[in-house]
DNA sequence: TGCTGCAAGTTGTATATACAACCTGTTTAA
DNA sequence: TTAAACAGGTTGTATATACAACTTGCAGCA
């Protein structure tokens, strides 16, 4: 490890929101003070007064003077997790989610999936194939690739009870994600699976994320193009409020060239 | 005024802004260094480079050690910027970008176009139908409809020259967007103009972009599925940085259930 | 000429210190 | 009993200082 060291700020920063993403420190809970952690981190106060005073720029934790520094409740963080955890999505909408395990098994990596994972060829890779339903009508098929040595238990996990992505971000914190959209011609399996009619296209999110610098999973999510669309919504920074934005969806629209 | 004096590192910060938003500081420029705030200001050189700092990080400025702060570009505004101007993106990439106008007109708003854009049936609307080319090669089916009164110069406009979206930027910033990504079967139309194979799906991003808290343009873009797919990089707010992670295109994949 | 090394300026980080403003609970005084 | 005052802890800001790392230009040397 010749790495240089990271600031400290950064590394104290990096402490809490690990405490965050594992669990161990959880929304309204109480965030230790400055003072407690120049006591507790040998580091100077204005250094604890920047890294948590980050931390609330990026809505981490809340600051109240005079009382205390608290975790946020978890608001809406930005695309990532949103998108990626589609049980959350689809309770978020009110609706009931399910899943079936088509597949959880131990493999070897081959091919293009050890190129995107970036390990040797041969390394262990957990493979997860499972359909998600709302309201009963699929709509993902999540083909998913993780490096066994992040996730050794993976085998044991039930994920009609917790998705892949909830069990990965406990497991390993997510620190980036590279993803691309295509709209694809399913295959004949994954247009089955997901009940599509004939000819219908699919909506294909490719995802790998990483975790301490190194590729942790990869995923493909199939969508059926009727059922499903991803949507955003973006402000440039520097004034990223949107206070009264009506969010409409928009609607379906015919071509008509 | 019984206002609270404002701190003087956000007196800082707001000077700057407005030397750049007035035009007095242009992109590319150089602003004053910590140490000459410093003399300038009467103030610390902690309080200047907090200012600074926070102006890096909300995108007003770069920061070069060993050289200086300078006015950042406006380039690199996420995400909504790089999708947007699709003629800067494929010039990005070194290829040649044309452009065939295929309408360009006055309509009044009717239907799903009206209620998309939030103004009454009959408004006057420009309404513009492109086809983007990447060397040669048909890559988006570009359908915009923008509100006349942003754009009133909007038929004397050579848009293969300049793109709607760079000449929207230039003529109303834009401030909110919101968008809708699906794989959707072709119409016959623009199933010619990409020049598609048989089967073949569309990647439709749908967009509605607002100024002044107004929707402005609202746009239907079409790209070939074989030929065209989003690519996004995410890391979540907090540890920011992305120092050595080689952006591996993902390779084309083959399904395999 | 061409190269090295140094000096000056700049940003990045870290520390010690100080005071103000704020919140809470306790003590004190009316 | 009630209200005011106080103490202690917390965040918010500001300053002075220090060193490291980086960039650039220049002086000096081979």
């Amino acid at each position: 490890m010749t790495a240089v060291a990271k600031p400290r700020y950064q590394q104290l920063k990096e402490l809490i929101i690990t405490r965050i993403s594992s669990g161990e420190l959880r929304p309204r809970d109480r965030v230790p003070s400055e003072n407690e952690l120049v006591a507790l981190m040998q580091v100077s106060r204005m250094t604890a007064n920047r890294a948590l005073r980050e931390l609330t720029d990026e809505g981490y934790v809340e600051r109240i003077a005079g009382r205390g520094t608290y975790v946020a409740d978890q608001r809406s963080r930005s695309h990532v997790l949103e998108v990626q955890n589609i049980a959350d999505e689809i309770t978020g909408r009110g609706h009931a989610h399910s899943c079936e395990v088509l597949r959880q098994s131990l493999q070897h990596a081959r091919g293009e999936v050890a190129r995107a994972l970036d390990v040797e060829q041969g390394t262990d890779i957990f493979h997860l194939l499972l359909v998600h339903f709302e309201n009963g009508v699929p709509v993902q098929v999540e083909d998913r690739h993780v490096i066994a040595d992040f996730a050794p238990d993976c085998l044991e996990q039930d994920f009609r009870a917790v998705t892949p992505s909830a069990y990965l971000t406990a497991v390993a914190p997510l620190q980036e994600a590279e993803q691309a959209v295509r709209a694809v011609r399913p295959t004949e399996a994954v247009r089955r699976h997901l009940q599509m009619s004939d000819g219908e296209p699919c909506l294909v999110v490719l995802r790998r994320t990483w975790s301490d610098g190194r590729p942790v999973t990869f995923a493909r999510l199939h969508h059926p193009g009727s059922r499903y669309e991803l949507t955003g919504y973006y402000t440039p920074p520097g004034t990223p409020r949107s206070p009264a934005t009506k969010v409409v969806g928009l609607e379906k629209l015919e071509d008509e060239h």
